[in-house]
DNA sequence: TTGTAATTACGAAGTGCTTCGTATAATTTT
DNA sequence: AAAATTATACGAAGCACTTCGTAATTACAA
């Protein structure tokens, strides 16, 4: 994965990981509870994502099923650097701690962190 | 701050912060030490960046001075909210472990965070 | 003052993404 | 089998950002 994804297609993934491979139709219904948009739309940007390796189709039958081609956390990871290093200038920690301070972080989720922390210093 | 800057706004911003107010020759200057960029690329740039007010200008003299409008952090927390809005599903510790988790951190990075947690405990 | 260099202002082309209309093909219904 | 429905494919327009050429303006020097 090189290159960051756009909104859209972001968008689309999120829902197949969510859903799991879904037809052009039930995906498309899908983003309809969020936001409108045409069928042929959604159409297009899939057709384009499937060209640049994003996802992949079974065209088996009529309707095409798609799949994403990445799990989230390989997206998740590109989008991060991208951001580390554009908005962060590449100061990875500066960014944690941006994300830890600015909002009131849950004792729940202190504790997951600092669990997360014992064991990246057991190595 | 509620619109995300592009990239090519951020780079701007980036190097205004680290530099302070500049002409747009000394600014463009600085970024061809990056990458080629054109003079009235630069400046046609800053000029809209002047007026969606991402950056106000001291007109007194022939050449303007541009400084920025906004702080990283206020920057750097736009974009952190718009990524773990859409990339992120709006879990915000699910970012955290992912930037602790992937990459190894040094013991000094791991101390920083260590001492902010237990800042925010106390509270 | 006239000419040269530097600056801003403006317009338009290029690029990538999004959006949609329409054509074509496959399937289902009557 | 014909008509209606549903799907894909394709092309083009729209939009935002980037890029650059050129004109207009200002400052400075000969």
């Amino acid at each position: 994965m090189k290159q960051k994804p756009t909104e859209s297609e972001l968008e689309i993934m999120q829902l197949l990981w969510e859903c799991g491979p879904l037809t052009v139709r039930k995906l498309n219904d899908k983003l309809n509870e969020i936001r409108k948009v045409g069928y042929t739309t959604t159409l297009k940007i899939m057709q384009i994502m499937t060209e640049k390796g994003l996802l992949i189709r079974n065209t088996d039958h009529r309707s095409h099923i798609y799949s994403p081609t990445l799990r989230p956390e390989e997206v998740q990871n590109t989008v991060l650097d991208h951001v580390i290093k554009t908005v962060f200038r590449g100061n990875r920690s500066s960014l944690i701690l941006q994300a830890l301070g600015t909002h009131s972080s849950s004792p729940e989720e202190l504790a997951e962190i600092k669990a997360l922390i014992k064991k990246l210093e057991e190595k």
